[in-house]
DNA sequence: TATTGTTATACTCTATAACTATA
DNA sequence: TATAGTTATAGAGTATAACAATA
């Protein structure tokens, strides 16, 4: 075996772990990846319109209607009117939604301290390093092969 | 912003950018991430019954009638007969399937190569070490908090 | 005319529960 | 009685297309 293969042996384990535990997390919340990426995302912009999310996420805005239906549903955000177009709306969070996405926030940063707790600094340079290495030819894939 | 988090950042990008690249793949061959997860497995391990990838991909049964359905009807898989158990179907690939499967195998293989094309021999073992630092303590938190 | 969000429709993945055929 | 797989039913995420209200 290469040692190529050994190190995307990793790296797919790791995609698969990671995966996991987000999941672990959210259901925990009562959200699903979905529903916890568009509140995400309103916990970090503030009150915004479905249209907007709909770009920051990358689905379409009917999709947006639905996650948004589950969430207002599921009493993590309203629908308020937007103060000048009259067509808007902007998708809020509530007291529950504002606590869940702090609570989020906070379980990310437990979780980072978890993974590199034991990274003495020199090595968590190298292993970032690393990890840049890799990245700049995954965002070249990316950009030459748009979907 | 601590190292942690610059590491932590890096990780969520690795994981983002990783999956699109395999959806790119698997759209072009006309999968989904379901069913090339399904296609792998009977790839890997030849004939397989509907419980044996029930088990193995981790979902019902009943969902495995499901993704069998989707990939007899689009030609990568048959249902054979088990030759001993009546009860018993064998998933067994198509010739497009055996082809696809192979194709994702040599694709994977390329991709590995280049990730780490440029990783001199010693970098590429001081990563693969870092990995499994985190590897280490997902894999605990796995087992920690089961589903 | 263009934009925002919804209704209508459809496909995929996923789950639980009841059931059939076979072991 | 236990097991392999299906039918029945349901919820969630996703998409396209047509449409209403508003800009």
């Amino acid at each position: 075996m290469r040692a190529f293969d050994v190190a995307f042996g990793r790296l797919m384990e790791l995609n698969i772990l990671l995966n996991e535990d987000a999941e672990r997390g959210m259901a925990q919340s009562g959200l699903t990846t979905s529903r916890a990426g568009l509140l995400w995302e309103v916990f970090h912009h503030g009150p915004t319109t479905q249209r907007a999310l709909s770009e920051a996420l990358k689905v379409t805005s009917r999709n947006i209607t639905g996650l948004v239906d589950g969430l207002v549903a599921t009493g993590f955000v309203t629908r308020e009117a937007h103060p000048t177009d009259r067509r808007a709306t902007l998708v809020t969070l509530t007291e529950h939604g504002k606590a869940i996405g702090l609570t989020m926030f906070q379980q990310q940063q437990e979780f980072a301290a978890t993974l590199f707790g034991d990274f003495a600094e020199g090595e968590l340079d190298t292993l970032v390093a690393g990890l840049d290495k890799i990245l700049t030819r995954l965002r070249g894939l990316a950009q030459a092969q748009p979907d």
